[in-house]
DNA sequence: GGTGTTGTTCGAAAGTTGTCGAACAAGGGT
DNA sequence: ACCCTTGTTCGACAACTTTCGAACAACACC
């Protein structure tokens, strides 16, 4: 089946901005923006492999990322262009170092 | 009891996108970039007063809204200054209209 | 004091989400 | 053919969210 990568304007604003309200899928997106495209097995951030495949979904299915099929991996990239273009500065704004809490 | 306002640096920044990631709390804010302060009871977008007040209390903890006493009301604005200071142009991308989906 | 308006808080119900292990599928090697 | 690696899917469970009505609190006004 392939993998189901909406336009990202057929998502609500509202999706987008729970697919980044999460601390596990903002360090993949941060280490998609920093590292380009990436193996799904290369996001271990202390969550199962099932958990990992979960958020990979929920990112995809917000339109933020793109996955392809490379040997037994998938190769998952940022969507930047098009997510800047739709939602200018969100990710800038969102990804930013910040100064410390 | 005073309102618990916390100092948006103290907020993570999953928990500022969460109180974001809702349709009735993004009606409020939009609202609020709008109008300026407005009363509780302003926002009346098919919920209960409880749900409202609930609500209200997410986005007030989340660190974007003030809320002061005024007679029997209670005065809501948005912390724009200071959301802006430290998420630049995360309000402008998530308000802004939008081409239609 | 009593009454009305405006909000908050409580308790409960329904739904959604994050997490895991186990089972499964698809490829690449040897 | 066999196995190992890499991911996805399934079923379950706990935790959190959204929502409501009802009860309560604070204030204003008559």
């Amino acid at each position: 089946m392939e993998p189901h990568e909406p336009d990202l304007a057929a998502v609500p604003v509202t999706a987008v901005l729970a697919a980044l309200a999460d601390d596990v899928r903002l360090q993949i997106v941060r280490a998609l923006a920093e590292g380009g495209e990436a193996a799904c097995g290369s996001f271990d951030f202390g969550v199962s492999k099932a958990t990992r495949s979960h958020h990979l979904k929920v990112l995809r299915e917000a339109g933020l990322t793109r996955t392809r099929a490379a040997g037994t991996s998938r190769l998952v990239r940022l969507r930047r262009d098009e997510v800047d273009q739709r939602y200018p500065g969100l990710l800038d704004a969102v990804l930013a170092p910040r100064p410390p809490a």
